[in-house]
DNA sequence: TGTACATCAGTGAACGCGCGTTCACTGATGTAC
DNA sequence: TGTACATCAGTGAACGCGCGTTCACTGATGTAC
């Protein structure tokens, strides 16, 4: 054999972290083949020794978001992975609706970043979207399901959406001032839902 | 002169509204000028005697969603524009957060439909989304604003955020069962909030 | 009332451009002997 | 240990295609006289 897998494998991986951060940036249609590959270090025609098409990229470059860490990639935030119940649901929100991941465009979850995008995309993209979210819904309930509370999963649910909601309004809106006051007025809502979760 | 003003502006207007619905169905780039003038029932060429650009179009489209009413363009929602306070913006979440409305492609709330496509657009595009989230912060307002509560401004940016980043992810998700569990979780938390303002 | 005319909304061919994808080729690699 | 060779990741030119925009033209219109 002339290389080995694992040489494949890296470069394959070189290509869909690149991707994401493009894709993140300017969208989906925007960024060309061309484009990836060459951030990659690589040349055009290489890309389909690795996908069949542009689309297969799209839904990997989604799911690479799952390894993103709060911490190294977001300026300024540190986050204790080792926190439990209602500090690790607090912990997440904080993180998530901070500036540094408001301004973090290039390593911005791809649910704020892409939304649109992936609506109009084939059923694989959609997939790799749900997974993110039921990601951050699992992993709220998870601090809130402290007190066995039967509503946990229904909260997780809605705190989701507005903190999805709180920074797809933010990094829209042409107004820095107006998007500060979205941004922190869902956060504070966020973070009284966890709160009032002990009550 | 030969024609009127007014048969120039309707014709503009039948622009503008074609170019809404097919934007909010598949996006920004993937809807030609060729395409929106089709549907006007024109030719490619005629565009420019209306428009500066195609993103100038973009701009205008947005704006034109205010114009939208639910009752009229919703399948099977009924509103009260007569309603004020607390049952105001019950209706107003009902129907945002409505299967009707997740379904009323083209007529669905660019907020929604058109999220990260505006995020990448210019400045007017930009201004056009937030008079759309302004709107839907102050009819909020006006339903909360009954009992003087003081942090009304605040709810209203909490629970708009809430109903759009609900919709978001109800309408990219590929699955339809998980989408109805965070619509209506919530829509549910939504008017718990409402509820609670006059507590 | 009738006619000649200026206007300009709308036409459709043409432009340059960049895209996703294909394909014949290259050359560094690890293996077989 | 040294050499000949098969593999295949990566190259770069080429393909067909559709886009946004331009432009010379048309022909229905309302006006001037």
């Amino acid at each position: 054999m002339p290389l080995s897998a694992e040489h494949k494998q890296k470069t394959r991986q070189r290509i869909v972290e690149c991707a994401r951060e493009l894709f993140n940036r300017r969208g989906f249609d925007d960024v060309s083949i061309d484009e990836i590959m060459q951030h990659a270090g690589l040349t055009r025609g290489g890309f389909y020794n690795h996908f069949k098409a542009k689309e297969d990229l799209y839904a990997e470059a989604i799911s690479t978001f799952i390894r993103i860490d709060p911490a190294e990639h977001w300026k300024g935030i540190r986050f204790d992975h080792t926190a439990r119940g209602e500090a690790f649901a607090r912990q997440i929100i904080e993180a998530y609706l901070s500036v540094a991941h408001l301004e973090a465009v290039e390593n911005q979850c791809p649910m704020i970043a892409l939304p649109s995008d992936t609506a109009r995309a084939g059923p694989r993209v959609r997939q790799a979207y749900r997974c993110l979210v039921e990601n951050m819904v699992s992993m709220l309930e998870r601090g809130l399901d402290t007190e066995a509370d039967s509503s946990a999963r229904q909260r997780s649910l809605a705190i989701t959406a507005l903190c999805v909601g709180g920074m797809v309004l933010a990094r829209t809106v042409d107004n820095p001032a107006f998007a500060d006051e979205v941004r922190l007025a869902a956060r504070d809502l966020a973070l009284e839902l966890i709160g009032s979760s002990s009550d």
